[in-house]
DNA sequence: ATACTCTAATGGTCAAAGAAAGTCAGAAAA
DNA sequence: TTTTCTGACTTTCTTTGACCATTAGAGTAT
């Protein structure tokens, strides 16, 4: 993997746990990953713009920082986050309920269409013979689909 | 945390206790942050400044003392005050973001007035042949502009 | 008593050192 | 060729220390 991507990955498990927001030392990561402070800059730019829906803020000197903000973002933009960032290829019947409960308490879906999603994806749904790992992968592929719909009908 | 920070809270906590106005000593108070007395005048001067909304005075000799006062001011007031006071002939873009930054901040001007100020004054938007100085120059008077605007608009 | 001087006790200033983070050109890798 | 990575150099913020300025009060001379 590339060390770029694991920096990325290791800062949005960060904002993943912490709520949306994580302060960090630039050195401190830099020296964890052994690599140049400055391929933290580049993390940043190349991955955590506000094109990318995060905005940094840092402060130089003795006690410097640098904060990364997830950008609150409308309806739409946020079921497009997930879409985008936050699933991957796999999810588990489990993860896809948390997400759909999550979704529905933020009123981005209603409370009719949460139940038909999760019943889409439920094991009882994809009761055919063939892995589970598919199952999950296919499940990722759903949840994205579904959510894309959505997103397009409530407009960006 | 950055021994500055601590300074500054502790007198924050001092002030927000005792009415608006504290009365300390310069070394007694370094001598409990175990660090050089003109630390304290460092964070006066960059935390207690009259653009952060405070005064100080202080008395040298025996028996001196240091009294720090937070300035109460209308919205329009402090506004006029950057218009007339601080605001000289000449801002630079940081300048200028950070005044608005503090703007936003103390609910001065709108979330949606910030970024519209910040950008009018951007070097985008100034990118003109013209040497950096006059933008500094043109900066100071948009600025000027715009708060004694929004001072009108919310009168005095 | 008054005025003057000396001194200890304060606070002020400024430059230099220290501690982060930012930038950018070029090397390395994909 | 494009993306990733590095290192030298820059900028910003913090902290300290040496030296300066002011004041109250004690001591002293008139």
């Amino acid at each position: 993997m590339r060390l770029s991507d694991s920096i990325e990955s290791f800062i949005k498990t960060l904002l993943a746990e912490d709520s949306s927001e994580v302060e960090l030392k630039r050195n401190e990561l830099a020296e964890y990953f052994g690599c140049a402070p400055s391929q933290i800059n580049y993390v940043l730019a190349t991955r955590f713009s506000p094109d990318h829906g995060y905005v940094t803020e840092s402060r130089r000197g003795g006690g410097g920082y640098i904060r990364i903000v997830r950008v609150v973002q409308s309806g739409s933009q946020r079921l497009l986050y997930l879409v985008n960032e936050r699933i991957g290829d796999s999810l588990s019947e489990e993860e896809c309920i948390r997400i759909l409960s999550q979704l529905k308490e933020q009123g981005l879906i209603s409370a009719q269409e949460a139940p038909v999603m999760a019943s889409a994806v439920s094991a009882k749904a994809l009761a055919v013979p063939i892995p589970e790992a598919l199952k999950d992968a296919m499940r990722a592929r759903m949840m994205k689909s579904m959510l894309t719909t959505i997103a397009a009908r409530n407009g960006v």
